[in-house]
DNA sequence: GATTAGCACTCGTTCCCTTTGAGTGCCAAC
DNA sequence: GTTGGCACTCAAAGGGAACGAGTGCTAATC
């Protein structure tokens, strides 16, 4: 069931209207503001059939409409053209991600503070999914008798480490046998291929009682396996207080809680990123609206996310929440640009 | 001035009533609610003195009074008695925060998480003061051409490390003299007395070009210096938004707003605890109150902060940010007892 | 001198009623 | 298919009366 021109026009001047004022909009108003050729009794003829296919809705029977879901996920799908930031706006940008950070998760964090300035909604970033980078390196120091740092270097030029407990009288020479012995039968191996036994393998030939190494590989198991979990940052998430959208303390209190849960936000984020990828479709962002987003308390906010890369095997996500009434061009074409800047940037940084 | 007793008895009440009702409270329901052998018209008397002391306030002619700062401050100075936790509460704060933990940075954090659950408010933690700690380690590691990683192992069983960009040409011999020179010359020297100077000391006698050394030593030595950073960590902001007291929503705002700068708060905390050092005064916990905090949006808050210990010279603190109508007995028990269990276990893990 | 009963007064809160106005749906005419 | 006209709806805004918890003050009492 396909809109006809003036349906089309008429939902995503309503869309426009109701972003820009937060007031439903009626059939006058519209006629106001937009350059219609019929009278305001058409209009309303084409609202009534655009609420009977469930694009827009009324807050109350003497209320103008403002847009549902639906009728936001026409508009993004469909009519709205995505806008060109200005000059100042890439500058602006560009100086808040380029320049002396010269560490991947720092950029990360600037290009997701970036983000929340930019738009003055939340934004958050996840840390890079590792699990298709693979081992560079493997150092296993010393730390004191029964303390020891692994050190992994990993292909996308991150480098991550964690102390674990160790025996007490293993020795320094055995420690850096038992690690060149995994370093080098696994180095180039991706993360999610190696497992206990993979490290076990690994560490066969030195002449490392059994029991003993049995608690060392345990925990050089746990640290790779450590570093490949996935780690949300949020940011930013009091500027949702400002819009009128959230000014019913309950709202914005749930709001608030389920964007503290950042185990739950990330599990998400992951979900829509699956998805994506899974959907082949290859779109350069991903967008849930109210309702389609599947967490307690942001039916009224709308999910923005993209993919940034690290090298070739190494990805995460940078995104924006906001309220649903949002100008989605804008907001998608600043995390566009912050999108391809924090591209530009890690791939210097290889 | 000294209060005389029932005066006192007077503001007590005001202080038990107002935090339990919310009320601003009067001189009738103070007769009903407490065992006072005199009248109300007595009362009433006797809180026109305490207004005009300005320990308590009227929000407007004819409603009853509510505590003012210094009415608090009085209150918890020397008017209430802290209780203690049941058997329950404790062990709730136990469980959470012993166990299998073994990192401090992340058992400072589950003491942190702990302490927001159980008072219901926004609770932080600042990373150890580490100037005083001394280090025991410092290892290069080459991680690939022009890339090496710092890591130092620091007196209080602490790790850091920091990637660094070196010279390309710098050799894996060259690094391992180098860190071993350094280590050598500066093993058990507390950060805050590591100078650029002392490093270039430090590294005199290997034999690596003069103009080589200097990069790879100013590196090494912000490594160091970026050990000593503080850092903080908050939780439990949204919690905030429950309070009645924060219910309009340019007050909850502004006070999150102000959350979110955690560079500021953890100044402020940092500040905090100064004063509190210099000041002689040696109180388990420090308390700020209402305007008494010199941060934007605060002025309904109370801001309470205590130190917690890692080995003789290493400590830090944990802290609560709740309205400053709160029980402040059952806070600071609560903070009390976590602190407690958290230098326990703390303690353990050196 | 401290305490008390009594009383006039204040002022935020609540409730109810009216008015206003933007917006609607529907109908008959074009 | 489009339009002007019209009766209808309903949230929001405004006004005013009644309420009531609380106050300060005064004069009497202990």
């Amino acid at each position: 069931m396909e809109l006809d021109d003036r349906k089309k026009r008429v939902l995503q001047a309503i869309v426009d209207d109701y972003v820009a004022t937060n007031e439903p909009v009626g059939s006058k108003s519209l006629i106001e503001r937009h350059q219609f050729q019929v009278s305001s009794a058409t209009l309303r003829n084409d609202m009534a059939e655009l609420e009977r296919l469930g694009f827009i809705e009324k807050p109350h029977t003497s209320a103008g409409r403002i847009p549902s879901d639906r009728g936001y996920r026409e508009y993004v799908d469909s009519l709205m053209k995505i806008d060109t930031l200005t000059e100042k706006e890439q500058e602006e940008i560009e100086f808040n991600i380029s320049g002396t950070v010269d560490e991947a998760a720092e950029l990360i964090r600037s290009a997701t503070h970036t983000l929340s300035e930019a738009t003055g909604f939340v934004s958050l970033s996840m840390s890079p999914r590792l699990r298709k980078s693979f081992l560079k390196q493997m150092k296993i120091l010393m730390i004191e008798p029964g303390k020891a740092l692994v050190v992994l270097v990993l292909s996308a030029g991150v480098v991550k480490d964690k102390v674990v407990r160790i025996p007490n009288y293993l020795t320094d020479e055995q420690m850096i046998k038992l690690s060149g012995a995994i370093e080098k039968n696994l180095t180039g191996k991706p993360l999610d291929e190696i497992t206990f036994v993979t490290v076990e393998t690994a560490a066969k030939d030195t002449e490392i009682p059994s029991p003993l190494l049995k608690q060392v590989l345990y925990e050089a198991y746990t640290a790779i396996k450590q570093a490949d979990q996935l780690s949300i940052y949020l940011e930013g998430e009091h500027k949702m207080l400002a819009y009128p959208d959230f000014s019913s303390l309950g709202r914005a209190r749930d709001l608030l809680g389920t964007l503290s849960d950042s185990g739950m936000v990330a599990g998400y984020v992951n979900e829509m990123e699956n998805l994506a990828a899974t959907s082949g479709k290859k779109d350069s962002y991903m967008i849930r609206i109210g309702q389609e987003i599947a967490l307690e308390g942001l039916d009224d906010c709308s999910f923005i996310t993209a993919t940034y890369n690290m090298g070739d095997t190494v990805s995460g996500n940078i995104g924006v929440i906001g309220p649903k009434r949002m100008d989605y061009s804008r907001v998608i074409s600043k995390m566009d640009f912050v999108k391809k800047k924090l591209n530009e940037e890690l791939k210097k940084l290889t």
